[in-house]
DNA sequence: CTTGAAAGAGCCAGAGC
DNA sequence: GCTCTGGCTCTTTCAAG
């Protein structure tokens, strides 16, 4: 089932704000409520929307900090990186975790009170696997934040 | 109005599923659904909770590709920055926009069909404003993404 | 905080164009 | 594919304990 333009205009809607109505999207998309549900449920059961959440403000929670932490290993096995990832998915100040190309081999991105806050968290991620060399850099100010990707390319 | 457990709890549950029911909600956390609605709306209008989302699968949009753009500027004056993250806001590929600490001076995270795709998004940065240096960082595989901050320390 | 009730909105499935 | 129609669930507010 390829996607036409109407369900990437519902898309981009629901990227935006989840707690639209089907009522509401229907009319902005120029269809009745059963046929924009319907299509909203095949979107849904085709995985291409993969869940609706809730953002929170980050200074409200008390994690204003953000830092992109640059990781090198000596060891490039797999059953090195299934033990790190395995601690790591279980750090909730990491929010987000590559394996990348190039000279840095993992990045994480993560959320913290403070500088100290996330000094335990580094020693934290130190603990889990050996680690050749670790670079922290700290995010002064949030530009853009979103979490909509680019509906340009789909369909 | 500080933030008791029974909140901490009830927006740990929607920063993973906004589309539970308030009765649900109010059923995990054991509340009726009366105070649990009123909690949310508070939570809401406190602003803590900013919004509500559809997360979308980056492969099935046709973005598989993610990369990670370090730029170093000679120009540290607010006037070059606010032309540059105004031209940032407008491309829809960059979800991600930091002013950095460090040798870095700005990091992005953009999503792209390819290599060739992102090649015509590195263009048009450049194109924006006069930028000392750029790198870029390919994602091999993406391990860990998540939008859930950490509810440790709120409150 | 709770329960219960009630109005309204919205969801979801049917039949039919 | 679409609309229309109805029933049902959920949200949202109220009163009262």
């Amino acid at each position: 089932m390829p996607m036409d333009d109407v369900d990437r205009r519902i898309l981009a809607l629901l990227q935006e704000d989840a707690a639209l109505s089907v009522a509401e999207i229907g009319g902005r998309v120029g269809l009745s409520s059963t046929p924009c549900w319907r299509r909203i449920q095949n979107l849904e059961k085709q995985g291409i929307i993969r869940k609706r959440v809730a953002l929170l403000d980050r200074r409200a929670v008390e994690v204003p900090l953000t830092v992109f932490v640059m990781i090198r290993t000596s060891q490039h096995n797999d059953e090195w990186l299934e033990t790190f990832a395995k601690g790591v998915a279980d750090i909730p100040e990491v929010l987000e975790f590559y394996r990348m190309s190039g000279t840095v081999d993992y990045l994480l991105r993560i959320v913290v009170p403070s500088v100290e806050a996330y000094d335990a968290v580094y020693k934290r991620l130190i603990s889990i696997a050996d680690l050749a060399e670790v670079s922290s850099s700290f995010a002064m100010e949030e530009i853009k934040y979103t979490t909509a990707l680019p509906l340009t390319y789909a369909g």
